[in-house]
DNA sequence: AAGCACACCTGCTAGC
DNA sequence: TGCTAGCAGGTGTGCT
């Protein structure tokens, strides 16, 4: 569900309600929330600390964290919602929703708290922040759009040794962290460019009508604060929709007719995840 | 080493 | 109406 415009949004609610709150308590349900490391140890590094940031990485919320007894060793908490993770700030009365994994009791009352059904997603604590705020455990993470902006020489350079599909090197978090499915198709419509198409044919001028269209979207998606499907998995901090979704050009529109010329949107599987593209605006 | 299939889960929808 | 198969925004692993 949350790509880098729903989680930017998320990131956007955290340092407007929760940043300068101290956590007052901690309670996780379900085996699976926190994987990387003992819960025990978690719960251990959050309760009483000051969250003094909010910081985003791709796909990844990171929220370090201050307060500490003496450490200043550069904690935070991070967290990954995967497919149907959601992070919602409510007061401590709202009910509980099913599948709700953690909560997180603030000092003013408030609550943060984590519901995901499916289980993928996940949080843990993080230490050795690097000078950039960045956890050494997100290493492996290419740049992002948004915070380090695109290089489009190394983007170009690393589009020209894969053979892969387009789609496929979009959706590489090690080539640029964030992208996911919905804003792949949508980067590759505007574009013009098929998500088939492998990664190693681009012409100069392609490459730089895709670097310009990965700014293009996000940066309108984040304006429209992200999309939310029909199914209202992802919502913002504060339980709000996105409406990025009334701007999709291609992503689950099959069949219907595309915004630029009309003709069908056509569906097709690219390294087993679903693509939507038109056939006579996309080369 | 890149690229692919599959696993991890629950819930919803389309089709019978 | 009720069942079942198939599909879903992501990523980590392990195999070729």
């Amino acid at each position: 569900m949350p790509e880098l415009p729903e989680v930017e949004t998320l990131r956007r609610g955290l340092e407007a309600a929760v940043v300068g709150r101290r956590v007052c308590s901690v309670a996780l349900f379900g085996e699976r929330t926190v994987r990387r490391q003992d819960p025990a140890q978690l719960v251990a590094a959050l309760s009483g600390r000051l969250v003094s940031g909010a910081a985003r990485w791709g796909k990844y919320l990171v929220v370090p964290l201050g307060g500490g007894a003496g450490d200043e060793g550069g904690e935070a908490l991070v967290v990954h919602l995967r497919m149907s993770g959601q992070l919602l700030h409510v007061g401590a009365g709202a009910p509980l929703a099913h599948h709700t994994r953690a909560v997180i009791g603030l000092d003013d009352g408030s609550e943060l708290r984590f519901v995901d059904p499916r289980t993928f997603g996940e949080l843990f604590v993080a230490d050795a922040l690097e000078a950039s705020g960045r956890p050494s455990a997100l290493a492996a993470l290419g740049p992002d759009p948004l915070v380090d902006g695109i290089d489009a020489d190394r983007l170009a350079a690393l589009a020209k040794r894969r053979r892969c599909a387009l789609k496929t090197l979009l959706l590489d978090q090690k080539v640029l962290a964030g992208i996911g499915n919905i804003y792949a198709d949508e980067i590759l419509f505007r574009a013009g460019l098929r998500p088939a198409r492998a990664a190693c044919s681009l012409a100069p001028v392609e490459h730089g009508r895709l670097v310009a269209a990965i700014g293009e979207v996000l940066a309108a998606a984040v304006a429209a604060r992200g999309s939310t499907l029909s199914d209202a998995r992802y919502l913002d901090l504060g339980g709000a929709p996105g409406s990025y979704q009334e701007h999709h050009a291609v992503y689950a529109r099959t069949g219907a007719p595309c915004l630029g010329c009309g003709t069908p949107v056509t569906r097709v599987r690219v390294a087993g995840r679903s693509a939507h593209f038109c056939r006579s605006c996309q080369a």
